[in-house]
This record gives C-alpha cells, sequence and structure tokens, in this order.
DNA sequence: TATTGTTATACTCTATAACTATA
DNA sequence: TATAGTTATAGAGTATAACAATA
C-alpha cells in the first residue's frame, strides 16, 4: 500500500536528516579553523554575494536577526569581517569581507570539492549534476516566494 | 572561472539549508500537535521500522543517546510511546509506539503529502522522483558506511 | 508608521564526563 | 572488556520582548 510508504520516500524527512550529516560533515575543518557552520556560510555568502546589510545576510544564512551580533562578533574581532556604514541609508550597516576574511573564504571554498566528492560518492557524475541543479531550484524559489 | 563558483553549487551547502527549510514548514503543524521534529521522527520511524532500542532509534534520528530521555520522556507520559523489557538483552529498553502513537503517526503521514507537494512546487513529478531515489541512496548509505 | 539594527534574557538543543547494569 | 542505557551539567544555538535610530 503505496500511502503507508516508509518515511524514507519523504523529501522532507530526507532533507533534514541529509542537512544534519551535510553539516557534521564540516565540523572536523572547521574546527581546525575556530569556526562554526553559521561562520562558514557567512564568509562563503559574502564571498559570492558580496557586501550585504545584517538583515539581508541573516536572511539568508537563516539566522534570526537579533542573533547575528554574537554569531558576527568573532569574525570581526578576528579581523575576517568589517562592519561599515552606508552613506545612503544611515540605518545600514554593511557587512563586508576583509582582505583577510577573503582569504579564508576562497581557502574553504576549495575545501569543498574534498568533502563533496565523500558524501556524493554513492552517485554518478549525472546524478549528482541533477541533485545540485533540483537542490538549487528549490532553495532559489523558497528564498523568493 | 568555474573553480570560483556560488556556494550555492555546493551541495552540502544546499542540503543544511534546505534541511533546515523542511524542518520550518513542519513547525506549525507539529505545533498544533505538541510535538517537536524530533518527536516527528521518532513516531514516523518506529511507525514504519517497528520497535527498537534506545541507541538504534537515536542512531536513525541523529539525536545522541544521552538526549534521548528528555526527548522520549514527554511521549512516554502521553501514552504515545512504551518501553518495555527485552527478555533476550536485559539491557535493553525496547520503544515502541502505542495504540495512540501508531494514530498519531499514521495522521502525521496523511499530512506529509500536502506540505510535501508545496515544498516540491518548483518540480516536475520527474524531477521529484529522481531527487527522492538520490537523497535516499544518500542517505542510505550515509547510515552504513 | 515601517524598517534596520541592537541588547537583554529565557529557552531549547547539543555535547562532555561519568556512572550503573548486563553481556 | 564491551555494550545498552541513564543522569548531571555545561555549552552552543534559538526564540521572545523590548528598544533606539532612521526612513
Amino acid at each position: 500500500m503505496p500511502a503507508e510508504a516508509s518515511f524514507e520516500s519523504s523529501v522532507g524527512f530526507l532533507l533534514s536528516q541529509l542537512g544534519v550529516l551535510a553539516t557534521r560533515s564540516w565540523v572536523g575543518v572547521l574546527a581546525e579553523r575556530d569556526l562554526t557552520p553559521h561562520h562558514h556560510r557567512i564568509l562563503l555568502t559574502l564571498h559570492t554575494a558580496g557586501p550585504l546589510g545584517a538583515t539581508a545576510l541573516a536572511d539568508i544564512v537563516l539566522i534570526d536577526p537579533r542573533n547575528m551580533g554574537p554569531v558576527v562578533a568573532p569574525l570581526e574581532r578576528r579581523g575576517l569581517i568589517q562592519r561599515g556604514d552606508d552613506p545612503a541609508d544611515r540605518r545600514r550597516r554593511v557587512i563586508s569581507l576583509t582582505p583577510a576574511g577573503t582569504e579564508a573564504a576562497a581557502e574553504l571554498a576549495a575545501a569543498t570539492s574534498r568533502i563533496e566528492d565523500e558524501l556524493l560518492a554513492p552517485l554518478t557524475p549525472d546524478e549528482r549534476d541533477a541533485l545540485r541543479s533540483h537542490l538549487r531550484l528549490l532553495w532559489q524559489k523558497a528564498k523568493a516566494p
């Protein structure tokens, strides 16, 4: 009876489980650099999207804006990011990567393919491409509904 | 330069983000029933896999076994699960659904398709099937490496 | 009035250490 | 000695309330 199909056929269940596993696959690499998964996503987001306001950045990395302070503070203290003023809108505090932050982000990006290969080992190259494009489509639609 | 490709092409990044979104898509339905995402996964896992020991169950739902007590206690108190002894191995405490728990799990499973449809709206039926099978494959391999 | 950003604080979830009971 | 399970507790992460500054 397919109506009683296993929870393993629920995409939502699989996404939440694999999301945890994907995050865990990074903990070792991040711990060596004294970074958290939040820091990872912030650095890579700024690296590819460029400078962002606090709210916009929080929205992308799925952190509540009210928790941005404690998350971002260590990055600023270590000189990986900087917060500047926006002359056009003096409420905004534009967050951007410093040169050291750009270097750190590029180095993390370089580590991605190795970790990714391990995670995606069970899939063929074609299957990986299909999976990537499907996930990307879901994420882009989820961001801007 | 594709080596500098966007972080959006990282499957790990997409999985962790979509995992959060998939979990959030359930919070309303679960809150109405006074359940957490952990409870959700436990009920559905027991519903399809049958009775399990505490360690085996914790392993599947990716909860540290030491945190199972506080997670499982409310379910037991509300009569949705029960913990019994295993005559074959008196260390084990077998966790299983009560009739009320079975009913609750079935009801949650019924709500899945509606939530799933919303999440997967951007994809065609064929794409959904492909995504589901790829994710399932990754999860099964990740569980038993 | 709405938006951007922040602080203080309570709450939940997760991880570290150590222990009992059985195999 | 190894495994199943538990407790206590510290730490990381998340959510609720309230506020200041600017648009």
